[in-house]
DNA sequence: GGGCAGCGATACCGCCCCGGTATCGGCCCA
DNA sequence: TGGGCCGATACCGGGGCGGTATCGCTGCCC
């Protein structure tokens, strides 16, 4: 199976429409046509339904379309890893670290700073996305290290070596009545009249229904709830950099967060297992030598 | 990138070698030059020094290798999984599980009938190999989903649930001097005189050097323990099959076996789901209600 | 109900690219 | 210095990919 045939299937699978797929991968339909039919033919299975007036996809073809995608990001992240390792050697990008912007205050600057001492340490880009944007970045390999936060973002998939565990707090308008309370619980703070939770943008990009502002990364968060339209409850560690117009309370029963770093199982480069140590290291030493960092290896017993 | 070109690549990295390479991949020499040419010309990427009389690997090149393989592996389950799928609806092999031949031994079949008491369950194919294929199985798609045993196989990169927990025993020839001692420790069994722990195969095939014997796989391993050649430390769920020539004794700070059912975290087909589903209650009705069996999903929150 | 529009399939054609054979050029070794 | 090994180059033939033109089918609508 070639890529080429993976690409045409999937636009044809995602729009379920020939010619609007064809469109989008710049070809005439004829040849689409043509090549999604040698491909059934050539796995000896029948993925579409062609019941004219609407294109529908069989049980293979679904199927197929779930693990074409993954491989896809598989072949992507080949030429894209390959691309910034050849430059790394002469020029700058040579590894790049995603985490949700607006997260890990503290810890990211440390982290990057105790890197960057280590010998033979290359440069770093650091990309800022949304939330449940990292995982897609990781795996088609525009980025080859996250910071993840459990249990919000899922980790499967990826190697983690655990960096430090918060707990969280809720974010209020400064001279909110409740900003007295020595501390909160969940069910304090979940339907606050007047101060919603936000809704964040799905994988898809949609925003669920309901009440609460959309928001799209911390900072509109933080704007709103300074407007006394929106509360939220975060890490603490986000409390480093808070706006003055703002006030944090710590909620007893929110569940604690972990940040984690993650990086694909397969690839072990030399730049990036340095980049781990030196995230372990920086971490043991915010949190104290006796927590965070877990120093478990992955690797496989001799034995069965 | 395509996946021919992955293909012929990864051939040449790994025989370094362009005669060699082309022969396995059943074409001429000239045209695997050329094709490599083109790849790295089309990424701006030197992969191979060619210093005539040896070809190596660059830095790049060995990115490639590893990133290519592992996007290759995805594109073969692809692959596999939909011919799979499309023989499901008629034929047999709905579902491929694959675990290590002589483990699990009652879990396995528990998990089996509790599956196939399902509505809608499809037919399930169990596969059994050696130590350390399980992964690569699941990886390229010739398994779905695997029975593994923490902490001696890696998880990393696969959805798990943990289905029960278990302590070690060393087996031993009946009649040997260890057996009449209620539990012994590791110190007394790693370096017993005349009896070496077996050698395992690495993943590339070929074993480690040392002392003890050579196996492949339990059975292997359970007649040279009969004859007097070797011992073992396996989990003790295998006392259940065991040959009357041998004989356990539990080995109190061997470390505790988890098995784990796994998968590839993206394919969460409804025939997978309804096994993994089963195996969870099977593990549960096993171990006990209150052990055992993780419930925790991996779903996203909705915050950040 | 017949014309029409939308959509996928088919037919045909030209060109590029892949793979083959023949050969070259450099290097090590005898 | 000649021979053998190995990768690169040159050149050729065929298959496959992509393009245009067209067909066949099916709802829809006047």
């Amino acid at each position: 199976m070639e890529t080429r045939e993976l690409r045409y299937f999937i636009a044809v699978a995602e729009e379920l429409h020939f010619g609007r797929a064809a469109e989008r991968l710049g070809i005439a339909q004829p040849p689409l046509s043509r090549a999604i039919q040698q491909l059934e033919r050539r796995l000896g299975v029948a993925l579409l339904d062609r019941n004219s007036r609407a294109v529908t996809l069989t049980e293979a073809g679904s199927v197929l379309l779930r693990e074409g995608q993954a491989a896809l990001d598989a072949v992507d992240a080949a030429d894209r890893r390959t691309r910034r390792a050849a430059l790394a050697t002469t020029g700058h990008p040579g590894l790049v670290l995603v985490t949700k912007a607006g997260a890990s205050g503290d810890l990211l600057p440390k982290l990057l700073d105790a890197y960057a001492a280590e010998p033979g340490a290359v440069a770093v880009d650091v990309l800022l996305c949304g939330p449940g944007e990292q995982e897609r970045l990781l795996r088609d390999g525009r980025a080859d290290v996250a910071l993840l936060h459990r249990p919000f973002d899922s980790t499967t998939g990826f190697d983690t070596e655990e960096l430090c565990t918060e707990e969280q707090v809720v974010i209020l308008p400064a001279g909110h009545p409740l900003t007295s309370r020595a501390h909160l619980r969940m069910a304090d703070v979940t339907a606050l009249p007047g101060l919603p939770m936000p809704r964040w943008p799905g994988p898809d990009g949609t925003y669920p229904d309901g009440p609460g502002p959309q928001v799209r990364d911390q900072a509109q968060l933080l704007q709103l709830i300074a407007l006394g339209r929106a509360s939220a409850v975060l890490p603490e560690s986000c409390r480093a950099h808070l706006r003055g117009d703002l006030a944090t309370v710590p909620v007893l029963d929110a569940p604690t967060v972990t940040t984690v770093i993650a990086w694909p199982p397969h690839s072990r480069s030399r730049a990036l297992a340095g980049l781990v140590r030196a995230a372990t290291g920086a971490a043991t030493r915010v949190t104290g030598p006796s927590s965070g960092a877990t120093v478990l290896g992955t690797g496989r017993g001799t034995d069965r």
